[in-house]
DNA sequence: ATAACATATTGACTTTTTTCGATGTGACAG
DNA sequence: CTGTCACATCGAAAAAAGTCAATATGTTAT
C-alpha cells in the first residue's frame, strides 16, 4: 500500500476534523497526560479513546510515550510545525491575477 | 442551528482532507480559475465539482467570484491565514513538563 | 419570450469514518 | 505462574461523507 502525497496530507488534517479529537488536543495543551486520565476527562469508553489516539499519533501531531503499562500522550511541537508548513504549502498561491483560463475577467 | 467552535474548526480542516479538494487547491495555486476549467482539468462531473467547491468556500480557504453565468474561484489569502492561526491555536502548548495527572513520570 | 449555457441542488446510492462491547496482548505485583 | 491492570485490536452496527445523473435556477443572446 503506497500512500500518495494526498493521503499523507489528509492524515494530518483528518486528525483535526473530529470534535472529540479537538477536545483531546485541548486537554493536552495543558501538558502531557496518560490515557487513563484522558478517558476520565473525556468521559468516553477506553476503546474509543484508543481509536482516536491512534489517529492523532499517526498524524504526527501527538506523540505517545510508553512507560510500563501506561502511555503518556503529548502534543508534538515538531508534528505541529510540520502541519503548519503543510497547510501553508497547500494554500500558497504562486501566481496572482484574474482568470485567464476560458472566459473574460 | 448553532455551530460549536469545534464545528467551525472542523469545517476548515475537513476541506483539506479530501484528495479531490487537495487537487483543486493545487490547480488554484496557479491563480483564479472558473468552474468550467476546473471540471475539465479535474475530469469530474459538474455536480461533483460543485459539491467540493461549496465545501472549500464554506471553509473560507477559497472564495468564489460570480461573473454573470460564470463563477471564478481562487484561494483566499485571508482564509488561508485564518486556517494557519487556527491550527497554531489548536496545537499550542501552554505548559510543558511531564504527566502530573495520575501516575509517575 | 425562448433557447442555450453555467452552476447549484436534489436524491438515491456507495464508501468511509466513528462508535463501543468483546477479546487479545503485554506489563507488573504477589 | 497467576491475577490484575492499561491499552490495543476486532467486529458489527450506526453515522457521516462522497458520487453522480437528473433536475432546478439564474444568466445571456437572439
Amino acid at each position: 500500500m503506497v500512500a500518495t502525497v494526498y493521503e499523507e496530507r489528509a492524515r494530518v488534517f483528518k486528525a483535526l476534523c473530529d470534535e472529540r479529537r479537538q477536545k483531546i488536543l485541548e486537554l493536552l495543551q495543558g501538558g502531557e497526560k496518560c490515557a487513563c486520565v484522558l478517558i476520565e476527562e473525556m468521559g468516553m469508553p477506553q476503546s474509543s479513546l484508543s481509536y482516536h489516539m491512534k489517529i492523532l499519533c499517526d498524524s504526527g501531531i501527538v506523540t505517545g510515550r510508553e512507560d510500563g503499562k501506561w502511555t503518556h500522550y503529548q502534543i508534538s511541537r515538531q508534528g505541529s510545525e510540520k502541519a503548519v508548513s503543510l497547510l501553508k504549502e497547500i494554500t500558497a498561491v504562486t501566481e496572482t491575477g484574474g482568470c485567464r483560463s476560458c472566459c473574460g475577467t
